[in-house]
DNA sequence: AGCTCTTATGAATCATTGA
DNA sequence: GTCAATGATTCATAAGAGC
């Protein structure tokens, strides 16, 4: 089932596939896609809506979907996948690692891994174990040579920062840093004079907590940063497990085209619906 | 080769051996070590000093050690190990996770990965790459329970808590209400003059550059906060790749006793003579 | 608008209970 | 026994209300 969002008076296009990512992918031409962004079921998480997969079958359970990705990326994209591995009886579960070892031996490339610092962080105390702040941000490529606009997330630096910091409110502080560890502050353009400097492959995020209704995986700096980081306005950005839409509205609001996919109904509907009501004709394909 | 240095006043002994580790550690007694915190020369890395490992040989060369150091250590021991993959052809290393996944078929547990963000990490620019700014401190254990001394390393609360502990809020009573209803009530004083809070898995350290002529591994606050946490005083540490010394001189400070392995013999000296010379009696053994 | 204070809650983990 | 479900624990953020 696939729905067609097109703007009015921009040339991006909106894809929203209903059903399994395995076989809906199968629908979308090779070498496609500039840029997966993606953050799937996690093994044993979400039961209530995905079904839960056992953390030993996860390696199998993906392997297909990785498979398709791989086909429909362009020699030059990216794909980031988002995942963190849980504790199954006191012991990190390790099938994060075999996923990658498996992936490689299909053809991908496993460039490089970011780390996403979530500030707030689930609380909670146990005897031989400290809160889990961190999530992995997988770099996988198919080849050497691939599209990176790096000067698209520098951040500034300087005193900047000090002297503009002291006059904001401790929550605007924070606020602000947060924004800047990201890349993107409020008006980016009052830092225009200012020197900037590369990032670095830690990203310093908080979860969100504004959606109420429906649980986002991440919160929107986080694509946002990989959409200006791998891809330019016109591309195409694809999450095959869509979820609540973060992905797909960022990839829209930065004017690339975007592609999502869920196995889940509603949020097909939700997503449709969104983007529906603010400034796209629905055009069923 | 063994030195032992003995404290005067203090009853805690530093050993110091200088030869291959997978040597030395056999002249250790099985469960005599409390932690193991150590940075091994990673693969390719420091060629000039230990020769370089070739990634694809790094599991086969690390077994040994490993297996030793799972006998030297006591039961509820813990072992620290800080690795960082490093990029071999536009690729990450995968040497890392065969480490880990071999190493518990070998009988560790691989109870957690913390993070290590680096603030200040190395300089640079690539074309398709950041600057990488964190690095892996993969924790070991024998079996679930483990000793660990959370509230050694707990840090100040942010500032929301002032406010807050001036009176317990309204949804903390809720709270409270609600499991005292069902025959559970929360310990309130616990949280009334609470100023610190448990730390989560990411670790912010600078690096620092204060011993020029040695490559220190890591900063004194790394097996500062690791020694802290997982040893009590009159325990011993040990680090199988000493390196400058870190580790020992961090030990010696907390009241702890410390064993060190170097096969270059210029760090064994340097290590001995600057303990030596501060409030030491040598003795040979 | 600026600030302070209040409130909800999030890919969590463990021990215990019940089937 | 093993496995699934429930209760307890507790921190950093954003949004909203109030001044």
């Amino acid at each position: 089932m696939l729905k067609t969002l097109t703007t009015k008076n921009m040339k991006t296009k909106i894809d929203i596939h209903h059903g399994d990512s395995k076989e809906q992918l199968k629908q979308l031409p090779s070498a496609s896609i500039d840029l997966v962004v993606t953050s799937p079921p996690y093994a044993d998480q979400r039961k209530n809506v995905y079904g839960g997969i056992n953390p030993n079958e996860y390696v199998d359970w993906f392997m297909p979907i990785s498979d398709e990705l791989f086909r429909v990326l362009k020699p030059t994209g990216t794909f980031i996948l988002n995942i963190k591995e849980k504790v199954v009886s006191g012991e990190r579960s390790t099938y994060v690692m075999e996923l990658i070892l498996e992936m490689r031996k299909r053809g991908w490339l496993w460039t490089e891994e970011f780390i996403w610092h979530k500030k707030n962080c689930y609380p909670g105390k146990w005897p031989n174990r400290f809160r889990d702040a961190w999530e992995r941000l997988l770099q996988f490529n198919k080849q050497k040579k691939f599209n990176m606009y790096q000067e698209e997330v520098m951040v500034p630096m300087g005193d900047w920062a000090k002297t503009r910091l002291k006059k904001l409110s401790p929550t605007d502080k924070i606020r602000d840093i947060s924004k800047v560890g990201s890349g993107f502050g409020k008006n980016i353009s009052n830092w225009a004079n200012r020197d900037k400097a590369y990032p670095s492959n830690v990203l310093h995020l908080a979860t969100e907590c504004n959606n109420k209704n429906h649980s986002a995986a991440f919160p929107e700096s986080l694509p946002e940063w990989f959409i200006k980081l791998f891809t330019k306005e016109g591309d195409t950005v694809l999450d095959p497990f869509m979820g609540s839409g973060t992905t797909l509205f960022v990839a829209n609001q930065l004017k690339r085209n975007a592609v999502g996919i869920d196995i889940v109904k509603e949020y097909c509907e939700m997503v449709e619906g969104q983007l529906g009501e603010k400034k796209y004709e629905k055009a069923s394909a």
